[in-house]
DNA sequence: AAAATATTTTAGATTAGCCTAAATTATATT
DNA sequence: AATATAATTTAGGCTAATCTAAAATATTTT
């Protein structure tokens, strides 16, 4: 089944809110893409045609099989596209983005899995998001926030969730990056702030919102 | 100016009819689109409106400096693309067209000049058309048809212009693909046809029809 | 130069994707 | 449980890009 762009950003959006687990809400998925209500109903009464997702009136949405398997093959595109800037451009992590968002709809299983193989069958992006093979699978990777990261262990930052530019001033500042190698030394109970600690480098303090948004994998 | 991928199509279109040096017809542009007439003459107007092309009704129409310029850009984005997907991703070199058709579209220069970079600024596609470079500018390729290529001189297969199935099958059947080296050994004057010499190959015949779809350059 | 033909443009429809405003249905509050 | 509020849908419009059929203009033929 051929989809539009458009379609595509929808069936993506709904997976970026759970929607192949739970029901999605007209609102939640308005804002998400920043359009507006009315215009998810008309989309949705599309989709529901072409079986992609299961919508009763009023009731919310959830993504069939089918749309599961759509959204899983549009993300492969877009983590295979960003990984291809990052290493090959040597584009940065926040300015692959905007450039996949436009490659991901662009498709030939040719391209992509000619892609995939020439670099090197990536299992993660650059954002550390997990890859979906051809058929859709893909490791779960146990990312948690940095605030409910255990003390005195070393993590890598592998997901920054809020791209704000306020957030990417501070994480500018701190010389954070997705990558890095950090370690929670302390937690203040007081304003739940951390004390982390970049390598050698002396210790730093991050509030809780900023932890919150900074996730982690533990090595 | 920002346009969208249909008013690409168009300007480039209007480009490879040679519409910068000459006036264009509203039914050969509506050809090589595979469009109507009535569709070319709505999408002429806007993309007068836009400076792109000088235009007035009943007497044709061609690019205006602008016009031009925008039609480089495309033509850079889709030859670059088709050298990646060549090179890099190991497409033959008829599986490249249809894929860069899409990828053009995609404006971003750190993408494109990176890219460019990435390829090692080349000068000619897979298919031996020249790239622009950021500024338009392109080498020009003497490339010349098989038939009227000096006798005795080796030559490098740069462009084949009919690719239909027939031809493709042609092609295959005698090994001859972009970049093949050869030389015509003789020119029958009876029926135009020529015997070639592909390495140290058996010489074969080719009938001047063929011979004038394959574009060379000496070397 | 008039008539016939070919080309091009206009007029009016259609579809996808979006919008606003109003109506409907669901949920929360009193 | 009735009412107020919030969420969702419907109704009706808009724009871009296409189309067909008819009208206008240009070109060719006689």
């Amino acid at each position: 089944m051929k989809l539009t762009s458009s379609e595509e950003n929808y069936i993506k959006a709904v997976y970026h809110l759970r929607g192949d687990q739970r029901l999605v809400s007209t609102n939640e998925l308005a804002e998400l893409l920043a359009t507006r209500p009315a215009s998810v109903t008309d989309m949705l009464k599309k989709l529901r045609t072409k079986k992609l997702l299961q919508y009763e009136r009023y009731q919310g949405f959830k993504l069939s099989a089918e749309g599961k398997k759509m959204a899983l093959g549009i993300i492969r595109r877009h983590r295979l596209w960003e990984s291809f800037l990052s290493e090959k451009l040597r584009f940065n992590w926040d300015q692959v983005h905007d450039v996949a968002e436009q490659l991901e709809h662009i498709r030939s299983s040719l391209l992509i899995d000619r892609l995939d193989e020439f670099l090197g069958f990536p299992r993660f992006d650059p954002h550390g998001d997990p890859i979906p093979d051809p058929q859709g699978k893909m490791q779960v990777s146990r990312h948690l926030p940095l605030d409910e990261c255990p003390l005195l262990t070393f993590a890598i930052v592998s997901h920054v969730t809020n791209q704000s530019n306020q957030m990417l001033e501070i994480l500018g500042h701190h010389r954070i990056a997705i990558g890095t190698k950090l370690e929670v030394r302390r937690k203040f109970h007081y304003d739940h702030s951390l004390e982390i600690r970049i390598r050698n480098q002396p210790a730093i303090v991050i509030s809780e919102q900023v932890a919150r948004n900074i996730h982690v994998k533990p090595v």
